[in-house]
DNA sequence: CCTGAATATTTTATACTTGAAATTTTTGAC
DNA sequence: GTCAAAAATTTCAAGTATAAAATATTCAGG
């Protein structure tokens, strides 16, 4: 005997919203799991190939799009990171010359983080692999699919909690 | 002037490649944002409401399910993460008397780990929370959407590279 | 001016994460 | 039996992440 959703009141509620609960918990652990793997492909072969990390080139990428900079502040809320963090990957490409930290002229609290020619030049290699990457891993899915998907995907992070007031959304390339 | 994907030869083979490329790029940064939200109020509720944190849940859902322990090496190919970060996350779950680590009979370099009558009571109510918690954010999945999304999210994880030989699948919970 | 609230950032403490090196124990070839 | 390879785990160094406390600066009233 099986149950059809279509056929009303023949499944109790609860049964119906206890497999409701099971299905979306498995696309969640699903979702994950597919979210990780790239993710540690992409790291390994930013590692491999470009002696950098994902975090570093999150931040690369914003700045990237930012002819003027952005204030540590900014960067944080942009990428949804904490104010700690991007001080401590900030350092990293500071050190390593691809980023740099101007004053800003009437705040003394303030500082303006902006790629170096050698950061802006090191970002498009990455960006062009990093693209490369991607469609070779998605490439089972169409152009056609990806956009239904990416559009599904939005409706979901709109319907999510927690779009603080003041915060319009899309903060660019994340 | 609009392409259409089923008039052939209208569009040159690049312009094609590029625009898929990109809805690719699209849908990957929309995957992650999406799948970072959701991590980011699993992560806030866990801590808030058990103090406890994300990885802490992984490794007690594994261990749940396994009246007989695990060996560490086997805790890490589950949930696949490093053997120097299981070491850590067990020693706190020991700490805490959540877990416990015996000794295994013939073999003196390992240890079986398990969780403690607490651990498990621990977990049930944690698990519970979780699911619920999932079943909220993704709500407006209906239950058979969310089969499917599963089900394509199955495919892509399958044909991703890096399955390594001697990894039948499915570690179970993640 | 002065003082307290607000803002921008860094520092600190703790935890997670990796990859690689080190340690201990087992096992197999000889 | 000995000894080197293999296996199980831990330790280590570096980087990433958060939340909370500390620091420095600006700004708004009075």
């Amino acid at each position: 005997m099986r149950f059809k959703k279509d056929r009303i009141a023949v499944m109790p509620d609860t049964a119906s919203s206890l497999s409701a609960s099971k299905d979306r918990l498995r696309l969640w652990l699903r979702f994950l799991k597919a979210s990780r793997k790239i993710e540690a492909q992409l790291r390994d072969r930013m590692r491999a190939e470009f002696g950098t990390t994902l975090p570093r080139f999150d931040v690369m990428a914003a700045l990237d799009r930012s002819p003027d900079g952005l204030k540590m502040s900014e960067l944080s809320k942009v990428l949804r990171v904490s104010n700690g963090n991007i001080t401590g990957i900030v350092d990293r490409l500071v050190e390593d010359g691809l980023a740099e930290r101007k004053a800003v002229p009437g705040d003394r609290r303030a500082s303006r983080v902006g790629l170096t020619k050698l950061g802006h030049k090191q970002f498009a290699a990455l960006a062009s692999a990093h693209e490369a990457w991607i469609d070779d891993m998605l490439s089972d899915f169409s152009a056609d699919e990806a956009v239904m998907f990416a559009t599904r995907l939005n409706q979901l992070h709109e319907s999510l909690a927690g779009n603080a007031a003041g915060n319009p959304d899309s903060p660019g390339h994340l």
